[in-house]
DNA sequence: ATGTGC
């Protein structure tokens, strides 16, 4: 590809050879157009990911790929401790454990459709969302503790959601290794009466409709059918993991020089894995992780509380709960052996084949379902991981549709009312906290969903198994 | 993404 110094190796990979401070290649998925369309600030934030110490190879973008913070949103880069390698907070990212969580009902659309616009009011009225947005639980210092060592299995013992959930959560709802006191008290503090709110940006929650069953196997063994209606609830870790983030920036900026690291970008921010700031940040990030867990499960509570009131006798139940903005400990084949790595992905989800020891007993034989949110008013889809994904992948997918345009550029070209206007006439029914947030978001200002999710589906990274369609959309 | 926008 003239002038940006791509190879094409397959159909869907390019590979953007080691120049310069780069350590290993890096591998871009992605249609020749998808590919065309990149922004080049993704390949030069490859390469700066590139260069980190202890990278292996290759640092991979996803069809979705376009510039973030340090690291491009939709990146994988794994670091070998063992060779010197890195943790990155800057890489991880603000949002941590951002990530979406579908719950499927016993309902069918028709039963929603009288009832939609009553449903999405009562959602806006009972789900916190919006820059700021309070009013779900006050924490006490104790049980703030207890959330950040306990993600979603505290929330359930606090009487939100069912135990059945946690097996459908990453990390059975808990991630281990966290450590709460390496939250600072100003991550405590933005997170008080934050838990099981919603957010603003590119959060939402989402009533869908399955528009059209992919796979019929791993559909049936998703539970998924025809027309049924689904919930899916996009959220991260609000002011705690933002909070969590700049700390740790901060305090790996100060020691990289002691650990020999000369940052290629300051938005980079990391630490050995194996010194004590990396050791801390783990822990920290670990906790906000947990952070976004119990969140997403006390919003599952609320969301099951709408539903039940408006549908007596209506079951809401989970189908999984995947983070895309982690860096997590995983064994991945590489050429030299089964390697244990510390796996970063930003704005990517985790695609588990139907073999991997980590997946969930309810999946065994199917995949993980691998959940990708398009943008507003658009498809989102349900894939199921496959042992076939590509090994350069580590195990990793797509995770949405993809910022075609940065977000003061969408504003400045879509205004809010019309993009509120044009999602009416779609018939969704959408309530926001922010009209002029309505304008990043607009849908123009994202890949299409269609040509990520194809590309994803044709590398094998994941298997398309269904499309859903939004009813009503409940925005920050 | 986010209690501190360019």
């Amino acid at each position: 590809m003239g002038g940006r110094n791509l190879t094409r190796r397959e159909a869907l990979v390019w590979e953007l050879a080691p120049s310069g401070a780069m350590r290993v290649p890096c591998l871009l998925f992605g249609s020749s157009p998808l590919i065309d369309a990149l922004e080049d600030g993704v390949l030069t934030q490859l390469r700066n990911v590139a260069s980190l110490p202890g990278v292996v190879a290759p640092v991979v973008a996803m069809p979705d790929a376009h510039p973030g913070y340090g690291f491009p949103i939709g990146c994988v880069a794994a670091f070998d401790p063992e060779a010197g390698g890195v943790v990155s907070a800057g890489g991880v990212g603000f949002d941590i454990a951002c990530g979406v969580r579908t719950l499927l009902t016993d309902l069918d659309a028709a039963d929603v459709a009288p009832v939609r616009e009553v449903l999405a009011d009562a959602l806006f009225a009972r789900i916190p969302a919006g820059l700021g947005g309070t009013g779900g639980l006050r924490l006490s210092e104790r049980d703030m503790d207890r959330m950040l060592a306990g993600g979603a299995v505290w929330a359930v013992t606090e009487g939100y959601g069912e135990a059945g959930d946690l097996t459908r959560c990453e990390e059975g709802g808990r991630m281990e290794g966290a450590d709460p006191e390496a939250v600072s008290s100003r991550a405590r503090e933005r997170q008080r009466d934050a838990l099981g709110t919603l957010g603003s940006g590119n959060h939402y929650l989402e009533v869908q409709r399955v528009e059209e069953i992919c796979d019929a196997r791993a559909a049936a063994a998703f539970g998924l059918r025809p027309d049924q209606v689904a919930v899916s609830i996009h959220c991260g870790s609000r002011g705690l993991g933002h909070q969590v983030a700049t700390d740790h920036m901060a305090i790996m900026r100060q020691a990289a020089p002691r650990h020999g690291i000369s940052l290629p970008d300051r938005d980079l921010a990391c630490a050995p894995i194996a010194s004590p700031e990396g050791a801390r940040y783990l822990g920290a990030m670990r906790a906000a992780i947990n952070c976004a867990l119990a969140g997403r499960q006390v919003i599952t509570h609320l969301v099951r509380e709408v539903f039940a009131a408006l549908f007596p006798g209506c079951h809401l139940r989970l189908l999984y709960d995947v983070s895309h903005n982690t860096c997590k400990v995983e064994r991945h084949p590489t050429r030299r052996g089964n390697q244990q790595l510390h796996v970063h992905r930003k704005g990517a989800t985790r695609a588990l084949g139907p073999s991997h020891p980590d997946l969930p007993q309810a999946f065994r034989g199917v995949g993980q379902p691998v959940l990708v949110g398009g943008s507003m008013g658009t498809a989102s889809y349900i894939l199921s991981g496959t042992d076939a994904s590509p090994p350069a992948a580590f195990a990793s997918a797509c995770h949405g549709a993809g910022r075609t345009l940065g977000r003061k550029q969408a504003v400045k070209r879509f205004p809010g009312r019309g993009v509120l206007a044009a999602l009416t006439a779609k018939g969704i029914s959408l309530r926001a906290h922010d009209l002029r947030g309505l304008g990043e978001e607009a849908p123009q200002a994202y890949k299409d969903i269609e040509e990520v999710i194809q590309a994803a589906h044709g590398l094998g990274l994941a298997v398309k198994t269904a499309r859903l369609r939004p009813l009503a959309c409940i925005k920050g």
